[in-house]
RNA sequence: GCGCCCGUAGCUCAACCGGAUAGAGCACCUGCCUUCUAAGCAGGGGGUUGCAGGUUCGACUCCUGCCGGGCGCGCCA
């Protein structure tokens, strides 16, 4: 299915070959000056330059032709030769009427059979989730959703923090504290307690200590650090140990993304690849690729053209021990293999490991992994709050995840009490429309920004129902779902009559693919938020200023509520693929 | 020292591959509720796009040099 600017692009392409010019050329797109004209071409500038003709002549020639289409009302040569087009209401109304019923809102499948990976997760394990840990997920879930949503195969992979020296520390503060336990006596033959003895909180509380512990004290740190590398090698006691971190880390973070409304398809992490490291670092020296340095292996990742300096990759430290350079390649080697249609990998990370992800690219570039498989970084800027600096409770600790949730679902409740807002909802329907809400502002706010950009957190402006927020989509959103509500059954396709005040939002109502396609191409959710955001105002506009349901005119009525249903299923699409629901009431 | 990112309205941010008069939201001002959810709608004021050059029909966008802010640069992840 053509979306109406290539179907326009297609009509104008044909001329411009028929000229001899290339049908490229001939692309149409939305007009920058909606005052002028729907549409705009802007190829016969381009094509004057090319053939050293005057634009407004080579302009003059394909508007010719054009003039005579039924699509167009309107073509006109302006400026130094834009195209400017209008189409007639019939044609605009023959193009939505065919993507009325169309479950993808005349969006085209881009992709079939072809899976791509998303690396989004990088919660750590024994560490409570917070406020740190939104952006990746909320970009990473909204990339995935988009991904799939063209028709790949998208697989989210969470990625844990579950290997490294933190392991070892929480491991040797146990150990200290607890010498009596089964897992560090030397002699046990096992088997061990299927149930820890301790619960997630204990491990929450104590990952922080240990931590602080190994930077004070030298000797403890060689604890860790031991007690890491005998994780790694093996230990059974350590191993089963682990395994509890793992158990009741994994139920917490469920807990957490649950409530956020985010999913992982793989629930991997750091650990997962320790036993194929040996094998892939034979492969690796075979191909000549692990040279020692400084008495630890690297891989060379400097390129002739390079200006830069740019370290090696660090594979394995001098002490013998991994970092997350060889998880991290590893890994990708693992995945490779796993996923034979796999085409391309999206990293969603701290934009602070722009370089570390450069140089595992390199790495993987030049030991061959990765030669049918594209790698991509999205680095996402620092969450701030309103004095600029990184985002902090009033103590100056960092916000855990739950409760940064719950203070959105407050904040919404509270706005709710403030406008009268679903006084009829039971308790419990309150409480959750509070909490969709809360999880819409949020992220809605963050997929506004840019992701590469840092941006301030501000609760209060994110949960306002004024403005560029995730309640105002709701709230007009919940407006549309009520007056269909009301309307009652209709005639499911109904033929469109476009009035003047129906022109703006039906125009809009086209330009989803184009919309969609660029944001899936730069990896943009905040595009598509713009978008919802000018079709919901676009929609406000539309209810405020025409008669729906009080319309005389029986096929108006109809025509209209079929707008009406197609902005719906629009800002239902689009929020989707934010990963926000829309409530049937507020 | 080297490298990356950012600098646009009072504030928070957009601007598709170099296109027309740089757009939204907030805040401010003026109208509009006996009609479908007025936390809405209609309208208004507000700009030397950090600075200085360059490339061309045309630059927020590309190039060079400055100024200001953030971040990174082998054995943490």
């Amino acid at each position: 299915m053509a979306s109406l600017v290539q179907e326009l692009s297609q009509i104008v392409g044909a001329v411009f070959v028929e000229w001899g010019l290339p049908a490229e050329l001939g692309a149409v797109r939305v007009s920058d000056r909606p005052d002028l004209a729907q549409f705009q071409c802007n190829g016969a500038m381009a094509a004057a330059k090319q053939a050293k003709k005057n634009p407004r002549a080579v302009a003059e020639e394909v508007v010719a032709r054009l003039q005579t289409n039924p699509a167009f009302a309107k073509v006109e040569i302006a400026g130094p030769g834009f195209i400017n087009l209008n189409l007639t209401a019939e044609y605009l109304a023959g193009y939505l009427g065919g993507i009325a019923s169309d479950p993808r809102c005349g969006v085209a499948t881009l992709a079939k059979g072809k899976t791509v990976l998303l690396d989004y997760g990088g919660m750590n394990v024994a560490k409570a989730m917070h406020v740190g840990h939104l952006r990746p997920n909320v970009i990473g879930d909204a990339l995935k959703r988009m991904v799939r949503f063209a028709g790949y195969n998208a697989l989210g992979d969470i990625h844990m923090g579950d290997w490294g020296l933190p392991m070892g520390q929480i491991i040797s503060e146990f150990e200290i504290r607890n010498p009596e336990w089964v897992y560090f006596k030397a002699d046990f033959v096992g088997p061990y307690p299927e149930e820890p003895p301790f619960d997630y909180g204990t491990l929450e509380e104590i990952y922080p200590q240990a931590s602080n512990a190994c930077k004070e004290d030298p000797v403890r740190l060689e604890q860790a650090r031991q007690a890491t590398a005998d994780l790694q090698n093996g230990r059974p006691g350590y191993r089963a140990l682990w395994n509890h971190f793992m158990k009741l880390s994994i139920a917490d973070l469920k807990k957490n993304t649950d409530a956020l409304g985010v999913h992982f398809e793989i629930w991997k992490g750091e650990a997962d690849v320790n036993d194929i490291i040996p094998a892939f670092a034979d492969e690796l020296k075979a191909k000549g690729l692990l040279v020692e340095s400084d008495g630890a292996q690297v891989i060379e990742v400097v390129a002739d053209d390079d200006k830069k300096e740019i370290p090696p990759l660090m594979f394995f430290k001098s002490n013998g021990a991994q970092t997350y350079g060889t998880t991290d390649l590893a890994t990708l080697y693992e995945r490779v293999k796993l996923y034979p249609d796999l085409v391309k990998i999206i990293y969603v990370t701290d934009k602070r490991q722009n370089l570390h992800f450069e140089q595992v690219f390199r790495a993987a570039k030049r030991a061959h992994l990765v030669d049918k498989v594209e790698l991509v970084h999205i680095g996402f800027g620092t969450l701030n709050g309103a004095d600029g600096k990184p985002f902090k409770t009033r103590d100056g600790g960092v916000m855990r995840f739950d409760m940064l949730l719950d203070l959105a679902r407050q904040k919404a409740s509270e706005r709710m009490k403030e406008a009268h807002l679903a006084q009829d909802l039971s308790v419990e329907e309150w409480n959750d429309t509070a909490r969709m809400i809360g999880v819409a502002a949020i992220k809605f706010a963050d997929l506004l920004n840019q992701a590469h950009v840092d941006y301030i957190f501000d609760i209060d402006q994110m949960t306002s129902f004024e403005g560029k927020t995730g309640p105002y989509i709701l709230y007009q959103a919940v407006r549309i779902k009520s007056l269909l509500r009301k309307a009652g059954e209709f005639e499911a396709d109904s033929a469109l009559y476009l009035q003047e005040g129906d022109r703006a939002l039906a125009l809009l109502l086209t330009q989803l693919p184009e919309v969609f396609a660029g944001a899936l191409k730069h990896y943009t959710p905040h595009v598509l938020c713009d978008y919802t955001h000018r079709l919901a105002q676009e929609f406000s506009s539309f209810y405020g200023n025409c008669h729906i349901l009080s319309e005389a005119d029986e096929s108006l009525k109809a025509s209209r509520l079929q707008l009406c249903r197609m902005a719906l299923a629009q800002l239902t699409l689009t929020t989707s693929l934010m990963g926000i629901d829309i409530p049937e009431r507020m």
